[in-house]
RNA sequence: CGCGGGGUGGAGCAGCCUGGUAGCUCGUUGGGCUCAUAACCCAAAGGUCGCAGGUUCAAAUCCUGCCCCCGCAACCA
């Protein structure tokens, strides 16, 4: 008989990006299901990875003169990394640009094309070549001109033709875009509506959270487009077989590594077996990712496979994002995040623990340094490490060093233990981690009101070494025992350091959660604190001096979507530039006649400024730091000669100088009023 | 009509799907204990569950409308 499977990944991750608190969360909501599973006597197989082409990687890496695969190689460090720094347990951690994964991509593909999915079209639309991206009318529908197009959403060879009208500008840079026509292979999308639809109705549900699932239900209700799965100006990827000149593109690609990584598409017979195992006959096939990227998963994946002609995962499971207040920064002591500074200094423990505890999983939370130091304070350090500390102390100090010589099957303990056991597993399959961690916490302060309740500090004075004084004893250890390994799975290490501090063993199975299982009269090592209290005053004051650029962010992107940073001309030989250059920038003083916000947008003022002999529109990101009315009158400097550029609809004829720090934009004026129009120099 | 999350005692949150004494952590106040990592235990104060309607014997929970906050996306030319 063959053992229950378990197969649970995360997405792979961009390696456009450093690793940041998104990620080492998802991560560590996989590794600690795998944990639990693997206690539940599970053949389980956590797959991690990352996904390293496209053209972000292409132009980085040219940028920094390296090939794209070194480029992948340094960020896959940073990755590897985590696995020590956080105890990360996965088996397997595949690259996209390993041949193992190419090959599953390409039975991928034989799989689509034999369904007769799979077509070549013309992919028409509008496309700026400095973002390399097409975009649709909708798209560009801010910019002037923009607007009632036929064609949306994914641009498409049902496009009749480039569409009339004024000049089309792309978003991003504002420049004129062309309309393009590229040839494309797609994917035909649009006949899995309603296969998709049926999976959605389901039992058990496959898309968790329930509100997420109304989310994509609703979404593929309206309607699917086929989707195009190749690029024809696409150097970094992987060859489209039959498709010569075309490159697979994105989704298809990364999505297929939760089957290439399990050996789709080998003839060996240990990833045939392994195929066969996790996902062909797998009992379990977990997707877990944030809510970003939920609708690839839940969407674009199970239409593949169902085209493929192969299993669907059992579950897809999109988690919240970690938020920070945005207002307060680092002025405040309010929100210093810096998270591979706590793990370097206090380990990967408090940090899994506080992830885990904090969010009640499937929303979103906040993440502060502070809020991490509060529950390792207050949990970690008063209430597990305290309570194993004064246990051991004690019983070590009645028996001689050694646990008690003697356990106890009667008591009300036992009861309390037994339904935080069971509350905790129930929380746990539900990954409900809030939950689970905090019937946890209810027997640990049972223990702590038992101890309280029967005082053995009382009864080593009064009785001595008394039956009565061991069998409170042992119930101590006992519960943090249990304690401990319901921890294994969540704080693999310290976990680890409680059962030592007791005299417990490291059990292979939950089922040691049982009750009874501490060792009488075992020798006791000298309790040193588990976790060490964190001076928090003194971490936020330091912190504040030394705030690491970029230590955490919001969600944890593993598409490409976002763009690198765009590479900016070098200025010459040590950043000079000679004053013929700097002349070729034409400043003068404008007055501000009017000024009011551009509509919809956040940052943006529309300003009306005089320049004596003309008069022009200018857009300011000032908004969050001047009001409209306060810069009537205002006198200020323009740069005149720049090229208009559209933002959010407005045409802007130039720039107003201000100093931007980190802080809020304050802009310049003369020192004294001069007249509009004059000259800086 | 861009996408999404949220408004519950001073702070941060759970509860809402599957209506029925409003719960947790921190903080505050008072007391206890002294084994333990200035820890632990007990008690108290503190809430119109954003607003207004509706359904119901009963609404934080279901329905409708409204107000406010936040994140993402698009913008700091």
């Amino acid at each position: 008989m063959r053992n229950h499977t378990y197969f649970i990944t995360t997405p792979i991750y961009y390696v456009n990006d450093l690793p940041h608190i998104g990620h080492i969360f998802t991560t560590t909501v996989c590794d600690t299901l795998a944990r639990y599973h693997r206690l539940l006597g599970e053949d389980v197989r956590f797959l991690t990875g990352t996904d390293e082409h496209g053209q972000n990687i292409e132009r980085a890496a040219k940028r920094e003169g390296i090939t794209p695969l070194e480029l992948a190689d340094r960020v896959v460090v940073r990755y590897r990394e985590l696995q020590e720094k956080l105890d990360f347990s996965y088996d397997d951690f595949v690259r996209t640009t390993e041949e193992r994964h190419a090959r599953g991509v390409r039975e991928m593909i034989r799989r689509l094309d034999a369904a007769g999915d799979l077509y070549t079209a013309v992919h028409e639309g509008w496309y700026c070549s400095p973002c390399e991206t097409f975009y649709t009318e909708k798209e560009l529908a801010g910019a002037p001109g923009g607007g009632s197009g036929a064609a949306g959403g994914e641009p498409s060879h049902h496009s009749p033709g480039a569409p009339g009208g004024p000049d089309r500008r792309c978003p991003v840079h504002g420049t004129a875009v062309e309309w393009q026509s590229e040839e494309n292979v797609f994917f035909r999308l649009s006949r899995y509506r309603q296969p998709l639809l049926d999976w959605y109705g389901s039992r058990p549900q496959p898309v968790h959270p329930a509100s997420r699932l109304n989310e994509v239900r609703s979404f593929v209700a309206g309607g699917l487009r086929d989707l195009s799965v190749s690029r024809a100006n696409l150097e970094w990827g992987i060859p489209f077989p039959g498709r010569p000149g075309q490159t697979v593109y994105v989704w298809l690609d990364a999505l297929t590594n939760y089957v290439s990584a399990l050996g789709l598409g080998s003839d060996r017979p240990e990833d045939v077996d392994l195929y066969r195992r996790f996902w062909a006959e797998g009992d379990v096939r977990l997707h877990m990712m944030g809510k970003d990227i939920l609708r690839f998963h839940a969407v674009y994946w199970p239409a593949f496979l169902m085209s493929a002609k192969l299993p669907l995962p059992t579950a897809v499971w999109a988690h919240g994002w970690w938020q920070r207040d945005g207002r307060k920064v680092s002025k405040s002591a309010g929100n210093v995040v810096r998270p591979d500074e706590l793990v370097e200094r206090f380990g990967g423990d408090s940090l899994r623990y506080f992830l885990l505890r904090e969010m009640a999983f499937g929303q979103d939370a906040s993440f502060s340094d502070e809020a991490v130091i509060d529950r390792h304070n207050n949990d970690l350090a008063n209430d597990l490490g305290n309570t194993v500390s004064r246990v051991v102390t004690l019983s070590r100090s009645a028996f001689g060093g050694r646990s008690p010589y003697q356990s106890c099957g009667d008591n009300p303990l036992i009861e309390v233990a037994g339904r935080a056991a069971a509350d905790y597993r129930a929380a746990m399959d539900d990954l409900a981690f809030q939950r689970a961690l905090e019937s946890l916490w209810r027997l640990l302060a049972e223990t702590n009101q038992y101890l309280v309740a029967h005082a053995p500090w009382k009864l080593i004075k009064t009785e001595g070494p008394s039956p009565r004084l061991a069998r409170v004893l042992w119930n101590g250890l006992e519960a943090t025992r249990i304690v401990a390994i319901g921890l294994l799975p969540i704080m693999p290490r310290a976990a680890v350091k409680v059962l030592r501090a007791i005299g417990a063993a490291v059990p292979q199975r939950l089922d040691a959660m049982a009750w009874g299982g501490t060792p009488v009269g075992t020798e006791l090592p000298p309790p040193a604190p588990i976790f060490p209290r964190i001076d928090k005053e003194a971490y936020v004051a330091e912190a504040k001096l030394s705030v690491s650029p970029a230590a955490a962010g919001a969600p944890a992107p593993s598409t490409p979507a976002t763009a690198a940073t765009a590479g900016v001309e070098g200025p010459g030989e040590a950043g000079r530039i000679s004053i013929d250059r700097f002349k070729q920038v034409r400043l003068r003083i404008g007055t501000v006649r009017a000024a009011e916000p551009v509509p919809k947008s956040k940052k943006l003022l529309k300003l009306t400024v005089d320049l004596g002999d003309e008069t022009r529109t200018v857009v300011a990101g000032i908004a969050l730091a001047y009001r409209p009315e306060d810069l009537a009158g205002k006198q200020v400097v323009v740069v005149t000669n720049l090229e208009p550029a559209t933002l959010m609809g407005v045409e802007s004829q130039g720039m107003v100088l201000a100093a931007s720090g980190d802080g809020a934009p304050v802009l310049l004026h003369p020192g004294a009023a001069v007249p509009a129009g004059t000259e800086v120099r």
